[in-house]
DNA sequence: CGCAGGGTTGACTAAGTTCAACAGTGGTGG
DNA sequence: CCACCACTGTTGAACTTAGTCAACCCTGCG
């Protein structure tokens, strides 16, 4: 699984400003010099690994979109996060004896890089920009998760589903949509019938239109009313 | 707000080995023979801080209980953590130009220390203990949020009751309850009355008891079947 | 062509919220 | 010391929301 396209040079990355490295000034980037990693690309639907799995690699997304999912006991779904280009997962690995906490499954192709985390720890240990870019991120995502938690336990399901528009474009007026109909539901606590019925009304409003996979958002204003964000 | 009790002494410090210092080894306790920290405490219902205040403090809990709270547009609480002795809050300063992202409040009377943050930025600087138990807490953190959205997203009201009872009492057979059936409510995303109501049935099936503010947990496999945990 | 999978829509149902009444409890002031 | 009030908790009944079940469409693919 995961087709191995070529080793990444650090320091010539494209993507290296969004990256975790992106915190290092000019006279810390010899850090990273000969910090090899290796880019792989998967295809829809493959798993880049699994809750539980030993492996100790750390990612980050170079391009596409990953999804990461919790299972309960009945086997039911909870997609936890949606990982974007630039955006590091897996690093539950740095705290010590741990695995895997999600299924992390490749939402269209997707390009990423793999870190190796005993590589990371030993730069940990030469670099404090790198220690706190990371307390940075994690923190980010404590307090993204919580923002999402607030969202599912206290908003309507029209409202979940606005303010998910409203997230996914950001500050751009349309964004590829990558997700099924099933897997918003699974995002954001609601059945796939749910779902669809308010996409469905968002359009005969003229509020939100889809084409070939590409969402776009008509009328910003009445979303923000909808999802009570102000 | 808050009544200063003195000067907290790190190196003699009873619950330091719960505590984010609880990771030093003997040859770095040197480090913290002299960070003073201020002990205060607050009555139930105080407020230590509010979401975007602008004081550069942290706090480690050393009795009783401080529920973090998010309000949203309308005004409605979600409380996000429930916090316990030998906790870390208020960690959000650690990202550079942020403010609180929570209000926080006292659950009864509770007894902690402040932590300054640019001290706490200098100790991570001479060890990277201190950093790893960071990144760890933090990470730990993403999990409990994960996986408390997972719990108040797929779980009936029962069951989100059930499995807020057995988190509560985690190994214990019983645990002081400083929470209203409002703030339980707040906590799983559900009503007074729904709460109210399930308390009242697991008391009426004999399967935990609630007196002088103890929950005890009497039928420890029937609060499992019913939370589904397994 | 036929079938599988995702999406849509409608009718019905179940779960939880809302509204309302009332009980218990603790604190305050006359 | 007790009457009153405010607040929390409990319970019932009506109502709303989202889930469930089922039918159907459409697209892509063997």
């Amino acid at each position: 699984m995961g087709t191995l396209v070529g080793r990444g040079h650090c320091l010539t990355c494209p993507i290296r400003p969004q990256s975790l490295f992106g915190c290092l000034e000019h006279d810390e980037l010899s850090l990273i010099e000969d910090f090899q990693t290796r880019v792989v690309t998967y295809d829809a639907g493959e798993v880049v690994y699994s809750e539980g799995e030993r492996l100790n690699l750390i990612y980050t997304l170079r391009q596409g979109f990953v999804k990461l999912t919790r299972f309960n006991s009945e086997g039911e779904a909870q997609i936890v996060r949606i990982v974007k280009p630039g955006d590091l997962f897996g690093y539950e690995k740095l705290v010590v004896d741990s695995n895997y906490r999600h299924t992390a499954e490749a939402l269209g192709h997707v390009e990423l890089c793999q870190l190796s985390v005993e590589r990371l720890k030993e730069l940990r240990e030469q670099s404090s920009a790198i220690n706190q870019a990371i307390i940075e991120r994690a923190l980010q995502q404590v307090m993204k998760t919580e923002e999402h938690l607030t969202h599912v336990s206290l908003l309507k399901s029209k409202a979940r589903v606005a303010w998910f528009v409203l997230d996914w474009v950001a500050e751009q007026d349309s964004a590829p949509m990558p997700l099924s109909r099933r897997e918003l539901g699974q995002y954001l606590g609601l059945t796939v019938e749910t779902v669809s019925r308010h996409f469905a009304e968002l359009k005969r409003l003229n509020q939100i239109s889809e084409k070939q996979g590409v969402l776009s958002v008509l009328d910003r204003d009445a979303l923000e009313e909808l999802s009570g964000v102000l």
